[in-house]
DNA sequence: TCTGGGGTCCTCTTTCTC
DNA sequence: TCTGGAGAAAGAGGACCC
């Protein structure tokens, strides 16, 4: 039987912050943006404080402040997070080189193999976490990714849950379908409109009947993942597909002169990545959202893989020229994908 | 009225090549 | 030389994740 744990940092980003400036502790804390309520951005992590005001992730900045003008508001610093992100995983490391980093503040760790009861390899890790840390997470015991990523999510904060197979008809089928890792609102909706608002129902629903909403594809692994069944191993090493840069204006704009100078500045921080990563990619593409939200992309695909500058440039310009005009912009973003390790002759 | 940035994966359509 | 079909590759968009 596999052992997959699911370890979940506790509002990560805010605590961090919280360790840092402790004076902050109890006040709700907003994470977000420059840090600037007035400014555009949205909610990276929010404090439980600030949950309690309606307050979550993806929010727009300025209605987290209607909703909480007493909140802090602080800016996201990146650096800080994933130094201490680096001390979590490398104490998971210590449990078990079979580690999947699905993000900053999450990762999955296969302990199949150890002979210790779970639970007990689970309180050592949290408590190992938070003496080097002084940070909480939850953690979710399953036999597979799907199950242990939906338990660590069912006593937060600071949780510990385990579920086996035979728990799903009574712990995971009450759950509403959003609690699926891939159900997300125009999913959930669809789903609303067959009539299935839990997991239970979508247990019940019948594989061909969402096979034949879905897709073949999508029907199919909604049904397994209601039936708790996830069969996919761990991915303990990743190569990276693509790399973008993208920025959104303060204030949309409609001067293309403009738009070009910031998206020359984006090819070049991209090809900046590309060459310390050490990878060359062969597929630009450029994003434009215009101010009413419509997003396009246009790319082009070079006969050779690049990371020179100048190269990106040109291309992204070609893709560029190829928008209509007629709205203004508030983003405009560059990505390079179809990457290569850099060695081979270049573009 | 508001909606970041950096990713992955999937689907569908169009274009290219044999 | 023209045409059509199949399969691959490219291109565009969308859903979702942290």
């Amino acid at each position: 039987m596999r052992q997959i744990f699911h370890i979940d940092m506790d509002a990560f980003f805010a605590s961090v912050e919280l360790r840092r400036h402790p004076a902050l502790a109890g006040q709700p804390l907003v994470i977000g943006g420059c840090g600037d309520p007035s400014a555009r951005g949205v909610v990276a992590t929010a404090s439980y404080e600030a949950r309690a005001f309606g307050i979550h992730s993806g929010m727009p900045l300025r209605t987290a402040y209607v909703l909480c003008p007493q909140a802090v508001f602080l800016p996201v610093d990146y650096p800080a997070y994933a130094q201490a992100s680096a001390v979590v995983k490398r104490i998971l490391r210590g449990f078990t080189p079979v580690l999947e980093d699905v993000g900053i503040d999450e990762a999955y760790v296969d302990l199949s193999a150890s002979t210790r009861p779970p639970e007990e390899a689970a309180r050592e890790i949290k408590q190992r976490i938070r003496a080097a840390t002084g940070l909480t997470c939850s953690i979710g015991i399953a036999p597979n990714k799907l199950l242990a990523k939906i338990a660590s999510d069912l006593e937060k904060p600071d949780g510990l849950t385990v579920i086996a197979a035979t728990d799903v008809p009574r712990r995971i089928w009450p759950l509403p379908v959003r609690a699926i890792p891939g159900v997300g609102p125009v999913t959930e909706a669809r789903l609303h409109r067959l009539g299935i608002g839990v997991i239970g129902q979508l247990a019940a629903a019948g594989r061909e009947r969402l096979v034949a909403v879905f897709g073949a594809s999508h029907g199919a692994s909604l049904h397994r993942a209601a039936q708790g069944v996830d069969e996919r191993p761990l991915v303990t090493r990743r190569t990276p597909k693509s790399r973008s840069r993208e920025v959104t204006f303060q204030r949309d704009i409609h001067d293309w002169q403009a738009i070009a100078r910031v998206l020359a500045g984006l090819c070049k921080k991209v090809a900046q990545d590309m060459q310390r990563d050490g990878c060359r990619g062969r597929t630009v593409a450029v994003k434009v959202r215009f101010n009413d939200f419509e997003t396009h992309t246009r790319e082009k695909t070079l006969s050779g893989a690049t990371d020179a500058p100048e190269r990106i440039r040109q291309a992204a310009f070609a893709c560029l020229g190829r928008f209509s005009l007629e709205k203004p912009v508030r983003l405009v973003g560059v990505r390079l994908s179809g990457l290569e390790k850099a060695g081979g002759p270049a573009a």
